[in-house]
RNA sequence: GCGGGUGUAGCUCAGUCGGUUAGAGCGCAAGAUUGUGGCUCUUGAGGUCGCCGGUUCGAUCCCGGUCACUCGCCCCA
């Protein structure tokens, strides 16, 4: 229809979305402060290796999701499709290791080639908190509650619940992984094609099969408490007296898996049911083998990712009336010294509206439509004895005041709109 | 990568069993109203009927392809 369309899977922010995404950051940010976060920036490409020898190769992300592109230099780059990897590599890079642990906090776009759906989109927003450096089950439930405060503050826990699980540590896993590979072998017949490629690709994400067949096999197959080491289990009960004990409410869900390779001990999903085929609205867990994958030492970490998408078709957002006054000139002969005023007002830090067009019927309309309480009418007379005619749009009425004192009480209005909020 | 649904005005949608100038509501613009607003009334602008091809005397309508959007599968925040 329209000749210039936007990229498949990409989406334009005006006004109140634009708004709405930010007001998101920003009481991301402000809570991220809050609990002793830094803030941290990173390129939004990187070396393809960051996320090629980390995600895991065969996770879907890396093998058919990633924008990958060869430079004028011959290197192979990625758009980022997640904020851990090049969170870590910054880390790594920036010598913080010496410094531990490291609390980093990040806002950005993340870019994966895939078909869009309902929350789902090509290029899309995270805003994801990593704790670096620290083992300790509360930690993870620090973490954990970072996220669920930020749920809470943008008004969403309503029908969100938080999902939670352990995968173990590293021997945990093995074990866990050749019982349930041995099961589903023997009952590969009866199994979805899409698990039976999943046996041989990633053998865990049979766990979280949406096909009514794979729930009833998955019934009788191993599970996954009797391969914790005593280690892993204790550090998960720690996970869960440590958010009992403050209060926050959480479901077990034993078949709750990761998607990407690096995850061990702690994973955690905050889910609802309004995102279309989509669930989790933030996710993470604690990833101990990362740094080590990526040539630091062992060190082990924590952390979690929420879709900024996702939280946006979960709240509501009403923005603010953004205009304090509009100021409307009688007459063309008085437009300069309208526009005088409004940069005198505006150097004051009031806002604004000033229209270029129209008689003042037409400029009083687009006050009225912009939900301006205040309009200063300005004519032949008033430029002459230095008054301004200042309306109150709720009441209509209007009162005749020297300009300093319209002035004066214009900036007392101010404050008192912003102790109102 | 696979499957379903939908593409008509800026937005939400009618409509033509294939026929000459394609409609409504909302929105937008002008006027009624030359120093005063949301209501009302009048008038107006705005469309390659997604795109390409086929069938036909004739296609916005039927058929094929394609693109886009959307929902689901896979996967994931």
């Amino acid at each position: 229809m329209s000749p210039m369309q936007p990229v498949r899977g990409t989406k334009d922010f005006f006004g109140q979305d634009a708004e709405h995404f930010r007001h998101i950051v920003q009481l991301a940010l402000s809570l991220g402060k809050c609990y002793g976060y830094l803030e941290v920036m990173t390129p939004i490409f990187e070396s393809a290796n960051v996320f090629l020898r980390t995600l895991g190769e065969t996770s879907d992300v890396v093998s058919k999701e990633m924008y990958v592109f060869e430079d004028k230099g011959g290197d192979l780059m990625a758009l980022r499709p997640e904020g851990t990897a090049g969170v870590v590599r910054a880390f790594l890079s920036n010598g913080l290791t010496q410094n531990l642990p490291q609390k980093l906090f990040y806002a950005g776009p993340m870019f994966r080639y895939e078909r869009p759906q309902k929350g789902r989109m090509r290029q899309f927003h995270q805003i994801g908190a990593e704790v670096i450096g620290e083992a300790s089950p509360f930690v993870d439930a620090e973490v954990i509650a970072f996220g669920h405060h930020l749920l809470r503050q943008l008004d969403i826990m309503d029908g969100v619940t938080l999902k939670l699980n352990t995968l173990g540590d590293a021997q945990s896993r093995e074990g866990f992984r050749n019982a349930l590979v041995a099961y589903f072998q023997s009952v590969e017949q009866k199994l979805s094609p899409e698990s039976r490629l999943r046996l041989q690709k990633n053998p865990l994400r049979i766990l979280d099969s949406k096909d009514e067949g794979d729930r009833e096999l998955l019934k009788e197959a191993p599970r996954r408490e009797a391969y914790l080491t005593p280690v892993a289990k204790e550090y998960f009960d720690g996970v869960c007296s440590s958010l009992a004990a403050i209060g926050i409410l959480y479901e077990i869900d034993p078949f709750l898996v990761r998607g990407l390779d690096y995850y061990s001990h702690t994973a955690f999903e905050f889910v609802s049911s309004n995102l279309g085929a989509q669930s989790a609205v933030l996710a993470g867990g604690r990833y101990d083998g990362l740094i080590e994958t990526m040539g630091g030492g062992a060190t082990p970490a924590v952390g979690w990712a929420a879709g900024i998408e996702r939280i946006m078709l979960l709240s509501s957002f009403v923005p603010k009336d953004v205009l304090d006054v509009a100021i409307i000139p009688i007459s063309e002969d008085q437009m300069e010294a309208a526009f005088v005023m409004a940069t005198h007002l505006r150097h004051a830090d009031v806002s604004v509206g000033l229209e270029f067009q129209g008689n003042v019927s037409k400029r009083m309309k687009k006050a009225a439509k912009q939900n301006v309480h205040n309009v200063w009418l300005i004519g032949e007379e008033e430029i002459q004895t230095n008054h301004v005619t200042w309306k109150n749009m709720e009441s209509g009425e209007q009162i005749s005041l020297p300009f300093a004192e319209a002035m004066a009480k214009m900036q007392k209005f101010k404050e008192k709109k912003v102790f109102k909020e």
